[in-house]
DNA sequence: AGTCATTGTCAATGCCTTTGACAAACTCGA
DNA sequence: TCGAGTTTGTCAAAGGCATTGACAATGACT
């Protein structure tokens, strides 16, 4: 079902005079020449493309459906023909970036492995789209691709070892470990950047200015905790986590314990 | 003419009719009934107590500056008087909820125990509020509740051993590792009562309509999937992290790896 | 008592979400 | 080829929210 005609342009033209000669004797001071967009212009995908642009550009604040609407050349409640509120189209933006996050996901030899790889790809994703994470992050739509990683990381508890209530269990624990992680970061992103910065700068102020009698742990690391970047976050805690795995599994990984080669390699 | 809430309608009224006939007296004995709105009425205090309440029992949707200035028995833009904007507010009840969380929290002999009970403090404060919860994580006050909390977490790094940035690295992951696990199970429950129905209910549906084929892996454990609840979860990958961390340490804790007696010691 | 800052109230602005009426334009059937 | 019906874009408007500036009462301080 393709087929999409061409006969559109004349008819366009067609609707262009009539609409300056149907109108009544209301003065007509404006060249009306792209009041309006052509119809079928508009398609969901446009739309949450758009969606992700805009928020990628101008955060959550800038993001609004009027504004969207102005954004796509349209009409402020174009969007309203295309979803039916605000939350279905923050809803259709998380299926896109599930989407995005997981296409092409595969089980790998190691279950450690490929655990660790879905985490560390639902953090790339949302990091880099903070803005729309941070709406849509904690919001569910069993797509494809969702049901898909699932599927995928069950796969990897039962290749550990796991059985049954436990397996069930631990895909619980870890995919939703994987969701709040990425969806906490990004929702910290997505502050204004101000915020963001004063946040930054008044831990660092805290530490080094605390009282070494009050607070005489701080004080003891105080040099290094500024020093400590996202990165090193993200991975310290993985590899925590995976290291837990690995002893609550019967069955041990393929690659037995070895460091999972990961984008933080090099990280202190 | 808005019916606001019953208990702020009356109190209204019975201000209205005291300031008329308001004698001189100072009069401030009787704490009954002193919600009038005398000048100084409202204090910060006072203010987050009934923002507390107020979304509590109406969620983030139920939640505004006009009905929270009404709810308190007073003008729409009152509150503006003692808090420049709502996220000047919001940041007074993130810390309001970390005081309640962390109030008391002492070291335990165990650097485990210590851990434990912080993840599982911060979790309970979050889930009992939950929409104040998800309005105002991953926001950071640098309050004296937060300072101590993060003195006790870094003490228990030391406790096991790490040291320097480790330590420092160890401090964040297992602090933000709190932070992000709390705040999303809040904000999932902030969600309103239907989308949450319908999202566990369509899980459900989905794990036990999947194709044998398609998805073997979610099909093999379909029945103990539905099964598992959101404190098995937590406590499940607390115990994982908590056995990576042990992993981790140079020391042991004090009490060798036996399980932390916890709200969920039942499970495997 | 008189001055002054504080704090509650009022009126208003501009943006947001959403709805209903309307009109253009595409589809489909005869 | 034409006309009916449905989509889809536009317009106008309602009702809510965050925020602001002007005003007024009130209590503190001198």
């Amino acid at each position: 079902m393709t087929a999409a005609p061409q006969a559109s342009a004349e008819s366009t033209a067609q609707r262009r005079a009539r609409r300056a000669t149907a109108a009544p004797q209301v003065a007509t001071e404006l060249p009306a020449q792209r009041r309006g967009l052509r119809r079928g212009s508009l398609t969901k995908e446009i739309i949450v493309t758009e969606s992700l642009r805009l928020l990628d550009e101008g955060g959550t604040e800038g993001f609004s459906l009027p504004k969207l609407g102005r954004a796509l050349g349209a009409d402020q409640t174009a969007v309203y023909r295309h979803f039916a509120s605000k939350d279905v189209l923050v809803l259709a933006i998380a299926d896109r970036l599930i989407q995005e996050a997981m296409d092409g996901l595969e089980p790998r030899d190691c279950w450690v492995d490929t655990l660790t790889e879905m985490c560390r790809r639902l953090r790339e994703t949302y990091l880099a789209h903070p803005a729309a994470a941070s709406m849509s992050a904690y919001r569910t739509t069993q797509g494809p691709a969702e049901i898909r990683t699932v599927d995928v990381i069950i796969g990897a508890m039962l290749g550990a070892g796991f059985e049954g209530g436990e397996a069930a269990r631990m895909y619980r624990a870890i995919g939703d470990f994987a969701l709040a992680w990425a969806g906490s970061e990004a929702s910290f992103l997505a502050l204004d950047q101000r915020a963001q910065q004063h946040d930054r700068a008044a831990w660092t102020q805290a530490y080094l200015s605390v009282s070494r009698a009050e607070h005489p742990n701080i004080w003891q690391v105080r040099t290094e905790l500024p020093e400590v970047s996202d990165n090193d976050i993200f991975e310290t805690l993985l590899a925590v986590v995976m290291a837990g795995l690995r002893q609550h599994a019967p069955r041990p990984c393929a690659c037995h314990g070895r460091a999972t080669p990961g984008p933080a390699a090099a990280l202190g």
